[in-house]
DNA sequence: GATTGCATGTAAGGGGTTACATGATTTT
DNA sequence: AAAATCATGTAACCCCTTACATGCAATC
């Protein structure tokens, strides 16, 4: 259902070939979604069957021939119509999250371990979602990378948090030991 | 696949019925998942048919009589092996924030409906965080809590940000039509 | 007498990913 | 000669949600 509005929403700035919308997915929505194929074109096809877009057919020289979509007065119906109804809430799947509920089961270190390796992970996406936005080209393209920095930066912080708490109760466990 | 690593790592503090790990899903990791019994049953009958989990209906008095699963030697390997693993990246979809990206085509008072409407929605999800994070039986509660508790505030700080950006564009704009 | 809690499940469908398949052209 | 870019798609599968179906017991 996302990508029906992703589709439509893109298309609201002029025609599109399907490639074209996995180029911009890619390149300044990756935020939001990691639409493939597989997903975007079957999404195409069911666009079409409904009129909520039409197709042409347009040849190239030196390339292949390309889909270009465009959207209908009824799809566009449907997109703003979809815009003002408030958002449905997210849906995010964390293991990350499970794993430390869960690793009740693990020793300190591996924990700590664990803690480590995510932070790293973060560290990693946080510089690439600098460089991000340095080439945001849009004010709405800026909003979701500055989104996903306070994510991120959120997540760090509360992982140091964490790795205190993790520390802590290590340091109580050798206590208890030495008396 | 998270679902199972879930179940695993419940039946890790001792044998549970599937009614059991629904209880203990709803209350203490919504914020992780909201797993349904058209998830959780199929889910266990899986595992047991791999061999997993092993199974004994116990019969009670005055009550259904259920099926308590009890993880396997073989279960608990794969469980520890995936806890090792690091996480995969979380899966996400973010419909208020494709809304904003595709916002666009939205009159600045609708945008801006949009933005106080999810504010509110942040400030409610706020509230009942807060109330739940006094109600944490252990630590690893706490942690996923937090978390929570700390992705609502990020989000809600970078929403006061976008708010800004918009009413001042908005400024910028009335002062063009005065000129 | 109605609702909530305990306890189990299935069926249909939605939304999505991954891998595969094809083929020309341009760049390295 | 190999790899990347342009361009389209399908098939199989996975995970999950929603709605439905059942039935007894305890509480309000």
């Amino acid at each position: 259902m996302l990508h029906r509005y992703l589709i439509l929403g893109l298309l609201m700035d002029g025609p599109m070939s399907g490639y074209d919308i996995k180029k911009q997915v890619h390149s300044a929505l990756g935020i939001i979604t990691n639409a493939s194929y597989g997903t975007l074109y079957p999404t195409l096809h069911k666009l079409l069957a409904q009129d909520a877009v039409h197709m042409r057919e347009v040849a190239q020289t030196g390339r292949p021939s390309k889909k270009v979509y465009e959207i209908t007065d009824q799809g566009q119906r449907e997109f703003l119509d979809w815009l003002k109804r408030p958002a449905a809430a997210d849906q995010v799947r964390r293991e990350f999250l499970l794993k430390l509920y869960l690793a009740r089961n693990l020793s300190v270190e591996d924990l700590l371990a664990l803690v480590a390796a995510r932070r790293e992970e973060l560290e990693v996406a946080r510089k690439s979602l600098v460089n991000e936005r340095d080439g945001t080209a849009t004010l709405q393209e800026a909003w979701v990378v500055d989104y996903a920095l306070a994510v991120c930066q959120a997540e760090a912080d509360w992982l140091r948090q964490v790795e205190t708490h993790i520390v802590q109760r290590k340091m109580l466990k050798s206590a208890d030991s030495v008396d």
